[in-house]
DNA sequence: AAGAGCGTCAACCGCAGGCGA
DNA sequence: ATCGCCTGCGGTTGACGCTCT
């Protein structure tokens, strides 16, 4: 950095003293932040507003909670990142004391690699399909090409479960029975065990939750916060409100 | 002992959106 | 309608400290 930590305009930049810390903290205690760009000049910093915003925001403000993350807050993180997405602001606001930054940073060095070491993808928070994980659907792809006879009678098989597929996800028609399609496939096979979880946001998420901590029996896991991020597997269904301010954000 | 490599995190940058003139 | 200002957000950088070789 050629400039020595002053940009431009001449106003200081990088890490802050704890002589620029006592003088932010003391204005905002006294007068409030007002507009952060009339600040500095005001409270006799030699920094941009934005600086010294960041800095009020990320660290000094009183209400910050410091430390290491809880496996409470993990968890929040990872199952309200599976539904926002890189949306830190929005998954900091259910967490009290934290701020956006250090969310954002836990989970880069965190719980992004855990996922990976996990075998998941940390974006879709699914098992990962990549090149590795595909490897046994290539190598039979090589199988068929070399055998086409194979090719044929897969292909069919494969043209008659689309039917069947296109069939069982068609809403239920007023009468059922009478005009079920030909198919030589047996009825569809009863909903599994955890066909519900599979179906919400979460259901095949890992549990970074230490087994009986804050985990159900049934393996879903609890937030404490008591709002709607909060689940029990299939049970939150009926109690879904639309309204609510979270699905609200996250529409 | 030293320096290369890696992990962490505070801070910066650029952009987007809200709002008032 | 549009322009400028301000704030907030997400991605990225870079300094620092620790570990490994």
């Amino acid at each position: 950095m050629g400039t020595m930590g002053r940009s431009e305009s001449g106003l200081k930049k990088g890490p802050w003293t704890p002589e620029e810390d006592d003088k932010l903290i003391n204005y905002i205690q006294k007068h409030g932040h007002g507009s952060w760009r009339a600040l500095p000049k005001l409270a006799g910093l030699n920094r941009c507003g934005k600086s010294c915003r960041l800095r009020w925001t990320n660290y000094l403000r009183p209400d910050i909670k410091r430390g290491k993350f809880s496996q409470d807050e993990e968890q929040t993180i990872l199952n309200l990142h599976a539904i926002l997405g890189n949306k830190w602001s929005a998954i900091a606001t259910h967490l009290p004391g934290r701020t956006d930054n250090e969310i954002k940073n836990f989970w880069n060095t965190h719980l992004k690699k855990r996922l990976i070491q996990m075998g998941f993808d940390p974006m879709t928070h699914r098992p990962r399909t990549d090149i590795f994980s595909s490897l046994p659907g290539l190598l039979a792809l090589k199988d068929l090409i070399e055998n086409p006879e194979q090719a044929i009678r897969i292909q069919n098989e494969a043209a008659r479960l689309n039917n069947y597929l296109t069939y069982i996800l068609q809403p239920p028609p007023p009468s059922l029975g009478a005009d079920l399609p030909s198919l030589a496939l047996p009825p569809p096979p009863p909903p599994q065990e955890n066909f519900f979880q599979d179906s919400i946001a979460f259901g095949h998420m890992p549990d970074l939750v230490t087994a009986g901590q804050n985990c159900s029996s049934d393996g879903s896991w609890i937030t404490n916060t008591g709002d709607a991020t909060s689940y029990r597997g299939a049970q939150m269904w009926p109690e879904l409100h639309l309204d609510d301010s979270f699905f609200r954000e996250i529409a």
